[in-house]
DNA sequence: GCCAACGTTGGC
DNA sequence: GCCAACGTTGGC
């Protein structure tokens, strides 16, 4: 299983309304950007990826899962734009700030902090346990701790 | 609201 | 294929 983490303004689209699409989850369209892209694209089906709120809130808030393969971007014609849909499947106990994972040195090397304008990025498995250590959540069963 | 960082576009 | 201009992201 690969982790990633996605990003989003949530006067757009927040982790309260990914929420509530439930289990059938919701389609991570509007992405313009090749390396985002290329994430979706190699994502399987049960990835877990981090819900990040940015612009406002600066946090990690949720744990979602790939729900289905990257496709056609329903909101374009163009074929170079396609993307995954995503379901909710835990709230973070203890939103982890940006400020924090900066702070952070076991961190220093996450995208979030190296590539801050990627908006859909991969999280390594040290990066993805330490973030949920932070968060209060249990990184296998996502049940707080 | 500002602006730095950086990705994309298009002229040459 | 370079690079300047431009647009967008996103922290502050």
């Amino acid at each position: 299983m690969q982790y990633w983490l996605f990003k989003s303004e949530p006067f757009k689209w927040s982790w309260e309304q990914q929420k509530a699409k439930g289990k059938v989850g919701e389609e991570w369209d509007g992405i313009r950007n090749y390396q985002a892209r290329n994430n979706m694209r190699a994502m399987e089906l049960g990835d877990r990826a981090f819900f990040y709120h940015s612009n406002e809130g600066l946090d990690v808030v949720g744990v979602a899962e790939v729900s289905k393969l990257s496709a056609q971007d329903t909101t374009t014609d163009d074929e170079r734009w396609d993307c995954v849909f995503i379901r909710a499947l835990a709230d973070v106990p203890n939103p982890v700030t940006l400020k924090e994972v900066k702070a952070n040195d076991a961190l220093k090397d996450m995208a979030l902090v190296t590539s801050m304008r990627l908006s859909v990025q991969p999280v390594k498995r040290d990066e993805w346990v330490e973030v949920c250590r932070m968060g209060g959540l249990d990184p296998d069963s996502l049940k707080p701790v």
